[in-house]
DNA sequence: GTGAAAGCGCTAACAA
DNA sequence: TTGTTAGCGCTTTCAC
């Protein structure tokens, strides 16, 4: 069942009928018809592999994830899987498996196999080993996420979303807002954490507002870490007053993803604090579950992002040069999690 | 920088070569020493087109999703990527995209183009062509969810976990019971819905319990759907007496999944009722969620059964018989939304 | 323990 | 418009 059959049927060469079936120009149309049901019936399949072989083009691209469950990762490979399905390429996935995963191998054994023709890499850190090696492998690559040294990328301005979430509450009149942010053990770049946090002091002292050492949380970009940090800066499961005094809490806060900002709402509910008049909550992410609860946050499209990506290493497997993308569009979305402060503060 | 240059470099033969590089028993120890060297100073990688085309075994596997941004398809998937990736196998991802997606130019396209050695089919209903096809195509094959007719498959006993769920709550005296379910129009497998409800509506009159037509609600699979749900079951925002009359409101609600179950929650608390005091809720599932918020539930474990699919297709692929797998493990997991119906009820 | 040669299924010059 | 001839980079008999 190769194109060889075809060919001895047909009574053509091997050669027309790898034409025919690729419908290319100066080949008769009734030839390729008479190839293209021959092809059916004989339920012909090609050999990407073959095919790759000849060619040197494998029509398939890579996406190395730190981990797949994480909702940027899957959205992300959401829209760059919707772009090379498209294009006709197909996605062969590298997951590394977070810390315990054997990235070493991953890398050599699996990405450099030749078996895709560009690289797309979700907010990854790489060491100088993996750099060198994906360099010296000449495949096109892109990194979605944070900042990667030497490599192009698509992503949002992480300062300047933290910024737009910190104007929004000191626009409501917030002074003492707290961070949760914090490093995604998982293997997020950890560039990301870094920009929002200090996106984020440096917007709050342009504004004008010192931000204690003690806001500033780690909520492991989880939600169970979103709860815990809201513990923190609540207190437990309170009275009729919410716990902590309400003079050492701060009037608003300020998450770096939505599933940490759902954890502290919970936490705040908990707590017996109501939102947004005891205490407001801002995300960053535009998570679907964010809009169902009414939380406000800074959007962002990962899944467009995703799309942007695969967009520009495919041209680049086409040849085109690669040019620099412009930052990735974020916008504040404002629900009900936020509100001015509680007149007392 | 293929295995021919190895070849000049050490003065050996390409075959020689080809059997030192895969550590083949008839080599000379001080010949796979040196040809490993001269590899690595040549930075040489294999490649997997070439390799598959000689053997026609490509050592990959390609894993079918109906979409990939859906709870159960992403803790599957990351199961069988790890499984492949101990296997040293790659995971090419095809990704259905939903009702919308070109199913069609999926399945000839790409998934039967000998780009993989085996097929894992996440929850998926094929129609009379597409099994044709791949039945065609000779690929082992596996499904994980719900039953598919003709194939082996992975998956809990659908009819068996809402039975435990029903009677967890009947344990506690329950008697007026909701279930939220419903086809999760994004391509699930539409066995699922139907057998949870089935085991449901059956459990619950062999205990006796009538089911209201009207107690059997539409939550899509997801958490908008349970909070639209919920909130049809209970009310808007109600003030202190909660949202209904309390009569034609259930003690308690069984939801298909745990992410509907969370939107429950939700506007059970919107519509001022406390869980489980005024309404018990229990989910399906194992959602890492529910374990934060305090959700009952029956948990699976997709990441067990993806892990599982993937054993048994390479098996397969490695000659082994396909044998039928047992039923995947589900269990109850008592947290705090469930408890005894209220005094009144 | 190693080498020579054939070929996996396709594409790509170059001719005709 | 079609056929011929070489490979793509590897594995695999079959000899030695």
């Amino acid at each position: 069942m190769g194109i060889q059959e075809i060919a001895t049927v047909t009574g053509l060469s091997k050669s027309t009928v790898s034409r025919a079936l690729r419908g290319m120009s100066n080949v008769a149309d009734t030839t390729i018809d008479e190839v293209q049901r021959v092809a059916d019936e004989l339920g012909y399949v090609p050999s990407s592999a073959a095919a790759g072989l000849a060619t040197g083009r494998q029509r398939a691209v890579g996406v190395v994830v730190p981990v797949i469950d994480r909702w940027f990762y899957v959205k992300a490979l959401g829209g760059v899987d919707a772009e090379l399905r498209r294009a006709g390429y197909d996605l062969v996935l590298y997951n590394l498996g977070g810390p315990g995963g054997d990235r070493d191998r991953a890398f050599r054994r699996s990405m450099l196999r030749h078996r895709v023709d560009a690289l797309v890499l979700l907010s990854l850190v790489l060491d100088e080993t993996e750099r060198a090696e994906l360099e010296l492998s000449q495949h096109p690559m892109i990194v979605i996420g944070g900042p990667a040294p030497g490599l192009r990328n698509v992503g949002v301005d992480d300062g300047a979303v933290a910024r737009i979430a910190v104007d929004h509450l000191c626009g409501l009149g917030h002074r003492s807002v707290a961070y949760v942010g914090g490093q995604d053990e998982a293997g997020m770049n950890v560039a990301v954490p870094h920009l929002r946090r200090d996106g984020f002091v440096d917007a709050m002292r342009a504004a004008g507002h010192a931000v204690p050492e003690r806001w500033l949380l780690d909520g492991r970009f989880s939600f169970a870490g979103g709860v815990a940090a809201g513990t923190v800066l609540f207190g437990g499961r309170g009275g009729a007053g919410g716990g902590g005094a309400a003079a050492d809490r701060p009037t608003a806060v300020l998450c770096a993803s939505d599933e940490m900002a759902l954890g502290v709402l919970v936490a705040a509910r908990r707590a017996g604090l109501s939102v947004p008049q005891d205490v407001s909550v801002i995300g960053i992410d535009g998570h679907e579950y964010g809009a169902t609860v009414g939380l406000t946050t800074v959007a962002q499209d990962p899944e467009a992002q995703g799309r942007t990506a695969a967009r520009a290493v495919l041209a680049e497997v086409d040849g085109a040069a690669a040019s620099v993308l412009p930052a990735a569009p974020a916008h504040l979305v404002v629900r009900e999690t936020t509100g001015p402060p509680p007149p007392g503060a």
